[in-house]
DNA sequence: TCTGGGGTCCTAGGACCC
DNA sequence: TCTGGGGTCCTAGGACCC
C-alpha cells in the first residue's frame, strides 16, 4: 500500500429493502421490512421504516403489532446475490484494486487525487451504480478503511451521498470524533464498547489517543489495530483475492418443531447436500463433518436439548452420498426421543482443495470417479432446473420441517419462470 | 404461535515434545 | 521445602462482522 492512497467504502443503502423496491416501484418510500429465514426477524428495513423505530433484528411478531402499517417481503437471497453482483461489477470500473467485503458493500483503493477530483470521480460511480440497477449507494473515503467506514455513515446523511473524512480541518475533525461513540467504530461490539466506557473511553476520539500498548495488553491486537486507525495509520489492508474459505456451514431453524428421527434425519441431509454442493462449486473437499441439533432455546417449558457430534472423514470428500453416511451416523449418535427439535446444522471443516489423489487404501478408485461424474451431473440439472430437483430421496418429499417464507418476492433476475409471476402480480 | 444464518480472527489453556 | 523452560499444535470459547 503506497502512502499516496485512500480508501472508499461504497456500500449500498438498506441494501435488502433497496432490491425489493426496484422490481415493486410502489414500495418506494413505504415502510418496508425485509425478514430472516422463518419470516422470524427484521434484517432490513427501509429509511421510512427506520423512522418508524423498527429495530435490525426485531423478532416480526413483536415488530407489527407494536408498528402498524409495515409492508414486509421474506428475504430473497438469489435476487440479492445476482444484483451485489452487479453493483461490485460496476465499482470496479472505478478502482485499480476492489475488495468485495460483505454482499452490500465494497472497500476501494483509489490513487491520492485532488480532493476535487477524487469526489467527482466518486459521483459519478454513484451515479451510474443508481443508473445500471436502480440502487442508491453511498461512498465514504478516509486514509484507512476504519475511517472509510465512518465517513460513510457521514455520507447517508448528506445529499450527495459522497464524504471524504480528509475534507474536515483538524479542530472539525477531531469534534467529529469526540460527537462518535465507540460502539458505532468498526470492529468494535456491545461488549467492547462497555468495557472501554468502564475504563473512561467513551468516544472514538478518546480511543484514538489511548496509549497503544495498554489498549493492546488490556483488549487485543485487533482493538489496537483499529485505534491506529482512528489516527490514520492504516493497519487493515485491502484483501482482494477472496481467500480460501475454511469451513462451510449451513443450518436453519424449522417451520415447526420436529419430533421424529425421520424428520430430523431429512432436515440433516436437504442441509448436507447444500454444504456439498457448495464445496464442490468451489473445488473443495472436507475432512471433517459436525453435526448438530437443538431444541427452541425460547421455550421455557420444554425439555432443552443441544446435541452435536464430529466425524473424521476416512479421506477428504466432498461426494454428497458418502457425506450423507457420515451424517447419518452422526445423527444416530445424538437423537434423543422425545425432543421436540427446532433447529439443526452440518458444518464441514479442514477443507482442502481438491483434486486429490491420495485417498485412504482402502478407496475405490473408479468408484470414486464415478461418484464424481454423478455428482457432477445432479450439480447441473439443479444448476438449470431448480435447488434440490435431484436430491436424496431420504431428504424428503413433504418437509413438514421446511422453512415459512410467505412473502416473497419473484427472482427477478435469475428465474426467467418468475417474471411472469411479477407481471401477473 | 411467531425469536436468522454464515462467516472470521484472537486468545487462553492443555497436551505433548525435547 | 524445593519441583525447568521453551516450543508447537489443537481446541474451545469469546468477540466481531454483515
Amino acid at each position: 500500500m503506497s502512502r499516496s492512497s485512500v480508501f472508499a467504502l461504497v456500500d449500498v443503502n438498506n441494501f435488502y429493502a433497496s432490491c425489493e423496491a426496484v422490481f415493486e416501484p410502489r414500495l418506494r418510500g413505504t415502510a418496508l421490512c425485509v425478514l430472516s429465514n422463518n419470516d422470524g426477524c427484521v434484517v432490513a428495513r427501509s429509511k421510512e421504516a427506520k423512522a418508524l423505530g423498527v429495530k435490525m433484528g426485531e423478532p416480526w411478531h413483536l415488530v407489527r403489532a407494536r408498528v402498524p402499517g409495515l409492508i414486509h417481503r421474506s428475504s430473497n437471497y438469489e435476487l440479492y446475490g445476482d444484483l451485489s453482483a452487479c453493483v461490485m461489477r460496476i465499482a470496479a470500473q472505478f478502482a485499480p484494486h476492489v475488495e468485495c467485503y460483505s454482499i452490500d458493500e465494497c472497500f476501494l483503493e483509489l490513487e491520492q487525487l485532488q480532493q476535487i477530483e477524487l469526489a467527482g470521480e466518486l459521483l459519478e460511480l454513484r451515479t451510474r451504480i443508481r443508473a445500471w440497477t436502480g440502487l442508491p449507494v453511498s461512498v465514504g473515503v478516509g486514509a484507512t478503511k476504519t475511517l472509510a467506514k465512518l465517513a460513510n455513515d457521514i455520507a447517508k446523511g448528506m445529499p450527495a451521498g459522497v464524504f471524504h473524512w480528509e475534507s474536515l480541518q483538524g479542530q472539525e475533525r477531531d469534534r467529529r470524533l469526540e460527537q462518535i461513540h465507540v460502539s458505532e467504530i468498526w470492529g468494535v461490539g456491545a461488549r467492547l464498547a462497555r468495557r472501554l466506557t468502564e475504563l473512561g473511553i467513551h468516544s472514538a476520539s478518546e480511543l484514538a489517543a489511548a496509549d497503544l500498548a495498554r489498549i493492546r495488553q488490556h483488549f487485543s491486537v485487533t482493538l489496537a489495530r483499529t485505534a491506529a486507525e482512528l489516527r490514520g495509520i492504516a493497519c487493515v489492508p485491502l484483501v482482494e483475492t477472496v481467500p480460501v474459505r475454511q469451513q462451510v456451514m449451513v443450518s436453519r431453524s424449522f417451520g415447526r418443531e420436529v419430533m421424529t428421527y425421520e424428520s430430523l434425519l431429512e432436515s440433516v441431509l436437504t442441509f448436507l447436500a447444500r454444504a456439498a454442493e457448495k464445496l464442490r462449486a468451489e473445488g473443495l473437499a472436507a475432512q471433517q463433518l459436525q453435526l448438530f441439533v437443538s431444541s427452541n432455546a425460547f421455550r421455557e417449558d420444554h425439555v432443552q436439548y443441544v446435541g452435536g457430534k464430529a466425524v473424521a472423514l476416512p479421506a477428504p470428500s466432498n461426494d454428497t452420498l458418502e457425506l450423507a453416511s457420515a451424517a447419518a451416523a452422526a445423527l444416530r449418535s445424538c437423537y434423543r426421543a422425545g425432543i421436540r427439535y427446532k433447529k439443526a446444522g452440518v458444518l464441514l471443516r479442514g477443507l482442502v482443495v481438491t483434486p486429490l489423489e491420495q485417498g485412504s487404501l482402502l478407496d475405490n478408485l473408479r468408484r470414486r470417479r464415478l461418484r464424481e461424474r454423478l455428482n457432477t451431473a445432479v450439480d447441473a440439472v439443479n444448476e438449470r432446473y431448480g435447488r434440490d430437483t435431484v436430491r436424496l430421496a431420504a431428504s424428503g418429499i413433504d418437509r413438514e420441517w421446511g422453512m415459512r417464507r410467505a412473502n416473497v418476492s419473484p427472482r427477478y433476475t435469475t428465474r426467467w419462470e418468475e417474471i411472469a409471476i411479477a407481471h401477473a402480480r
